[in-house]
DNA sequence: AAACTACACTAACACGTGTTAGTAAGGCTT
DNA sequence: AAGCCTTACTAACACGTGTTAGTGTAGTTT
């Protein structure tokens, strides 16, 4: 019934020579010599067979796995929202091409247990790749302690932190600036998450400083935090907009936010941005075509998952590398939901 | 610098019994008998030791590697569409639950090339996961063939296949229904991909028998092609309308396309459903609370992942499965982007 | 007293692979 | 002819684990 599987037994016995003979060959190794009528023998009792070398012999022999574990922790985001997901296709696609197997890890974190220590102590992963790292997480700060390999989408400030992040702080610059010139001065915001997430803060407090450059002062009864969802930030908008009516201009945390946050307004009767201009954040694949099409701070997960991967393997593999923390800039997109204040 | 991992040697060296008896105790096997006080003495110096097994040897030794596979055939689709990534997590989380690791496996089919082969044959993986099959993939019928352990999220027709699909003749009759009753009678359609893609080819049949059963022709003049994306969907209704103005519904094929068909229609200056009613399939998580929260065909994605995870796991801890071919109903969620036929 | 049972533990094998040290034979040099 | 190099190959080990058959001792039965 289960067909028996092939081992280099088999081909050595159909090609009439040795297992050595056999791994010798089918590995092109050169540091024994070989008559060459007998390599091709070799191959093609390989190739007669089928012969695929046994995946857990080969990791127990080489002390390697050429598995790569990637680790989601907002579990809350991964349903609710594109970016997460753009982010861990990249990264498939740049291991792969390297070699390597991506093993998904989406965890809660419970008490007291170290939710890496079961991939890494028994070598099941030859490196992890960690999305939106909490930068008190004391397991992370011990892994990297540790010495082993470990890229982060997100920054922990660890001195030996290989890490990929994007920085959008002159793009919210160029955003505020944006809004400030079409005349804006009531302006809101809702994060695409409660603060404590180190994107939520930083995007927040980078619009709070530029607005207060300007002379606005952001006020909290100004933010509404969302939850990761479109829905959350349309819960959150009616809120906001129901205690501030003045509002004409809201920061959206993230683009799947911004949907809600648009939803919401129009729903109240508001249209955008005849009434209401919205920002959002990301650039999601849909977010220049839906209505009306969003003005927002591009952040090219793409290219972020696959520079993360490339220092996954390059580290890897050992090589050289020159820089250990990548920062990418973002940039200003602008399109059809943001436009001059109402008179 | 590398910290030599910690072998059930080393757990007997600490504990001053033989490999053997770690092994015994540690995986609580009754076949002999063990004093209570060398068990604690044992586990004790696993737990200061830290000790895991290594997961290659525990591969290698029990012959399997408590691993499934994940096929995503789609490349195109997985970057702009939500409903592939909220399957795969669904599926891991399920996985996971039952002690399953989950290794991602998207490719690009090449000819000559058997893509399941690699991880098959090298024993990498226990199971495969297929999503979107096609019908006419021989080298997945082979596979079926060969009994490895298979579950699909869609089917190929396969006698022996596992596969969950969603049946969407039901509410593509009850949205006809709610569309005709509203009056209109110009009716497009712009699915999600282009033809070929079995969800794409059925949803399409049924739309057109239904509207046939009503007396209504569903033209290929208005039909227009997307591609996965908003964008796809936005250039669809582009071509669609400039082609066919008269029209006033038109059923997207998923709601990401339909986000693309909705800013289309506002940005020629119609709107949803004033002007034109439209349909989506999917209800993602966005869909209600986008501008007009969006009437369309709730497909559940969590639920179809779940319990095609649930299949794998009960046909790999070879428990009886009663229904290999799990058929879920969807059902019509119905919003604001339907509405009556303008006067 | 011999034989058996129960208990506590271990030696040895097998899983499938890559690699190193070693063997055998033939041709060449001295 | 003895020694040496080259060519072609293989035996044997190691990776770390789970399990089966077996060993020895103490206690109990016949």
């Amino acid at each position: 019934m289960k067909a028996k599987s092939v081992t280099s037994h088999d081909v050595a016995k159909l090609a009439g020579v040795s297992r050595s003979t056999v791994s010798l060959v089918l590995n092109g190794s050169d540091a024994v010599s070989l008559s060459e009528e007998t390599k091709e023998r070799v191959r093609e009792a390989a190739r007669v067979l089928g012969y695929r070398p046994n995946s857990a012999a080969l990791m127990l022999r080489k002390g390697r796995t050429d598995t790569v574990g990637l680790v989601i922790t907002e579990t809350r985001s991964i349903r609710v929202d594109a970016y997460i997901p753009m982010l861990h296709y990249a990264i498939a696609d740049v291991l792969k091409e390297a070699g390597y197997s991506l093993l998904l890890e989406t965890f809660e974190r419970k008490k007291g247990v170290n939710p890496y220590t079961d991939l890494v102590v028994s070598h099941r992963i030859d490196g992890l790749m960690v999305l939106s790292p909490h930068v008190e997480d004391k397991d992370l700060h011990a892994l990297l302690d540790s010495g082993f390999p470990v890229v982060q989408i997100g920054s922990i400030g660890h001195p030996d932190e290989l890490s990929v992040t994007t920085c959008t702080r002159d793009s919210t610059m160029e955003a505020v600036r944006h809004i400030l010139q079409l005349g804006h001065r009531a302006i809101g915001s809702v994060p695409f998450s409660p603060a404590g997430f180190s994107a939520t803060d930083s995007r927040l407090e980078e619009l709070r400083q530029e607005l207060s450059k300007n002379g606005i002062t952001l006020d909290d009864d100004c933010i509404e935090f969302g939850d990761f969802s479109a829905e959350s930030g349309y819960n959150a908008t009616l809120h906001l907009m129901r205690r501030q009516p003045q509002l004409t201009a809201i920061f959206a945390g993230n683009d799947t936010v911004a949907l809600g946050v648009i939803g919401a307004l129009n729903s109240l009767g508001l249209s955008v941005p005849g009434d209401v201009s919205v920002v959002g954040y990301d650039d999601l694949p849909f977010s220049g075509f839906i209505s009306p099409p969003l003005t927002t701070v591009k952040m090219n997960a793409d290219q972020q998952g696959r520079l993360a991967a490339d220092l996954m393997v390059k580290r890897l593999k050992g090589q050289s590398i020159p820089e250990k923390r990548l920062v990418l800039p973002s940039e200003v997109v602008l399109r059809a939901s943001t436009g001059r204040v109402r008179n």
